[in-house]
DNA sequence: ACTGGCATGAGAATGCATTATCATGTCGAT
DNA sequence: ATCGACATGATAATGCATTCTCATGCCAGT
């Protein structure tokens, strides 16, 4: 049975109120802010397990390694500063993507990333 | 002074027959029906080196390492298969990419993902 | 409040892509 | 053909994200 800890509280909290994936080092970064003593096994466990019951979603931008952001956000795609290395979120998406496939090939989903520098590293 | 070696040549030739991006194992793979002898180590040498100069150029997808590709080859984007995990190249680009950006950042490059099944693996 | 058992946290261990090491091979200017 | 210098290849070493270990902590049902 699933226990409601403190930690998993917290971590839920951080997600909740940062509106970007997060990857798992800022996710103890922020919940260390309300539960100081977090450790960064229980954030992999706990984002491992909200991932797995369909809380979270997996967010694979290239470079460093998995992101999280809250599951129930609709279709969108992200954007990753060069500068801070931090994702944020796009709310528009191009039309006519699955359109773009080669022949005989089957699109599942798509992720369209744009590089730049974001606003505050500017 | 850069030596004109033969496993050099083998690992140009491989890039140049296949129209897709190459992690450094499927390069190795390639390289050593050419060069039998071929290492590892020498792949990873070369074709960072090969990049340095503009030759190749680094794709980045989510998932495993680098791969890379010719440089000359024109603004494309890719099509990453979930069974087979080769990335081929998707040779459209949807309209728009720059206006997507969030208020005040700024964009440098973007990356289209297609994932999916691609034509062999169906 | 008590207590069993899952969760936590610190650090060790793992898996991996990549890089360094170094003895040996081979390119290429002579 | 010779020979010095760079390239290679097998392997060890590194860096990293992630997972495991296990003693301890703390939920939850009583």
């Amino acid at each position: 049975m699933q226990r409601d800890t403190r930690q998993r509280t917290a971590i839920r909290r951080v997600f909740m109120s940062v509106e970007r994936p997060l990857t798992p080092d800022e996710v103890l970064e922020h919940g260390q802010r309300i539960v100081p003593s977090l450790g960064l096994a229980t954030v992999y466990r706990n984002v491992k397990a909200l991932a797995g019951e369909g809380w979270l979603s997996e967010v694979n931008l290239p470079g460093g390694g998995l992101r999280y952001e809250l599951a129930a956000r609709p279709h969108h795609h992200h954007f990753l500063c060069r500068s801070c290395d931090q994702a944020f979120d796009v709310h528009r998406c191009p039309d006519g993507v699955k359109e773009l496939a080669p022949e005989g090939f089957e699109i599942e989903g798509h992720e369209l990333i744009l590089f730049g520098r974001c606003a505050a590293c500017r």
